[in-house]
Formats: structure tokens, sequence, C-alpha cells
DNA sequence: CAAATGACTTGCGTGAAGCAAGTGATCTGC
DNA sequence: GCAGATCACTTGCTTCACGCAAGTCATTTG
């Protein structure tokens, strides 16, 4: 599994890791936050091949862990959907540092576009993927205590 | 382990998870970047309790992806020396980001004067690390081609 | 030169990941 | 209004990686 079962140290990497140290969570936070996805089965086909198992796992563990919420779908109640709270919003400065990272040393598709984007207007793509999660109430409540 | 056996897809974020995707990989990294750790045992007993043979896995693993290098210690020949290359140096920011995160949301024992020096002096910490490595030769060589 | 140290390696048991198939609720088309 | 499709999972099974303990081998220290 992702998290070894006793805790290790308080180090804010290490926490970090506990959560999202594996091969597929932050797949799933890339999903919601850069490709709209929002249900099961896209997440399920979103071509990387994750086992609908671990992915179930995943995303219960996401949401015990406070970065996305499960909402039942009002058009369809087969449907449930899935969405970013802040703190999984609050991850797109690692997710962007990772992209930046992996563009400059691996062989990617990545769009140049987007790249240079986040290279040279840093802060100014991050604003706007907050802000196209507050519009609409896309943002997923909670957090409220 | 920390890849599964066939490629993903060539998102920048999956590629890089297939890289450090594991709860392991990344505290090597912070060791050496962070804590000055260099040797196989400094790893070992830092704290988090990693098992020897997952961190002989991880150390070839890293070295194979062009992030640390391996040499002989001059003065003991028991020992190897392990450092960050550049490629390893430049994960600094994904490492910041993921400390900022972890300290808002979760509940960790980090200097808080180090935090708040990542948070509002970022660029003057990375260069910081930067520095840190290039004086005396402790930037290790390699990614010559 | 014996004991200690450092960097691993080996062997074993357990748990997580991958894969295929199944389940139950809801929806859609005829 | 019911059969078949869809959706979100769950179950069972096999394989693989992890955690743990012990061992190996070169080198160094007392």
């Amino acid at each position: 599994m992702a998290t070894p079962r006793t805790q290790r140290s308080r180090c804010p990497i290490s926490i970090a890791l506990e959560i999202f140290g594996d091969p597929w969570t932050l797949l799933v936070v890339r999903d919601l936050m850069f490709k709209g996805l929002r249900t099961f089965n896209e997440f399920l086909n979103a071509g990387e091949g994750i086992a609908s198992n671990v992915l179930a796992e995943r995303l219960t563990r996401l949401e015990r862990a406070g970065i996305v919420t499960r909402h039942a779908d009002a058009a369809d109640a087969r449907k449930r959907v899935y969405r970013l709270t802040r703190k999984g919003i609050d991850l797109a400065p690692v997710l962007v540092e990772i992209v930046l990272w992996s563009d400059r040393y691996e062989d990617t598709d990545a769009p140049p576009q987007t790249v240079h984007a986040m290279r040279t207007q840093r802060e100014e793509v991050l604003s706007q993927v907050q802000r196209e999660w507050a519009e609409s109430g896309k943002l997923s409540g909670r957090r409220r205590r």
C-alpha cells in the first residue's frame, strides 16, 4: 500500500508522503485539477490503467484525508461526483513543480504552451486554478469547523 | 514496488511518479538536500525506519534516474558517498511545495522559521540550496552529454 | 590480528497491487 | 414497464513488493 502501517516521523515531507506517496493518488488529483474529470469511470478510463479496486481505495483515502469530497449526482443517482476541497486545490503548486521538473528532465508529452505558462507565469497559472474552482460552486464545501 | 511494470502515459506527472511515486524515494532526496546525509547508514538511521534492502534498491534506482551519484569515499574505502546531481537539486521546488502544503494542513514538527522562510522568500531559499551544492564541488558532475 | 564497521544481499512471511469477474442500484430504449 | 446497459464499486485470486532478521564481504580500527 501507499502508507506503512506505523506512523513514521512528523517531518512534513514524510507526512505528505504517507498521504500521496504512491504511484496513483496524485494522478487522481491531476485528473480532477487539470483534466476536469469527476466520476469513477472517468478516472478509471483516464488512460493510465489504474485497477478499479485500487481506485476505489484511493478515493476513500483521499476523502478521508480531506482532499476530495463525494456527492450524489443530482441528475443521475448512479453517479457520484468527486470534487477537490481547498486542501486538494492547494496541491496545485506541488503538481506544477512536478510538471516543470519532469518537463525539464524527462521525455513527456506535456503541451509546451502550458509548461511555458507554468514556468514564466507561475502565480497567474495558480490563481487561475483557484478561480476555476471558486466559480459556480465547483469548490467543495467542508473544512468548516 | 513503486513503479508499475508497464509504462503508463507520457504525462509529466505520471512519468515523475514512476520515478519517485513511493513513500521512500523523496525521503532519501530530503536527507541529501536538507539534512546533509551522505552514506547508506546515515539514510538507514535517519529515523523513518526504511528497510536496508528497500534503501539499497531506491539508491540504485535514484542513480539510474540520474538524481544521485555514488562515489567511493577517499578517506574510507568502505564508505560510498551519495550526492545529488543537478537533476536531483532541481527537485527542491517540489520538496518546498510539499513542505508548505503539509505545514498548512497537517500536524508537523517543521521548524516554523524554516517554513516561514520558504513561504515568504521562496526564491531565496531555493537559490540558497543551489549555492550550498555549487560550492566546494559538492555538486555531482555527470549530465554532460 | 580480532573485532567492529559499512554497504549491502538473502530468505522468509505478510500485505498490497494487478487482473478478471461479479453485484446491486439506477437509468435508457423500445 | 421491462430488458439490457451503465455506474460505482466489491470479491477472489495470483503475483509481486515490503518489512524484518540475519548473513556476507571488504575494509578499518584498537
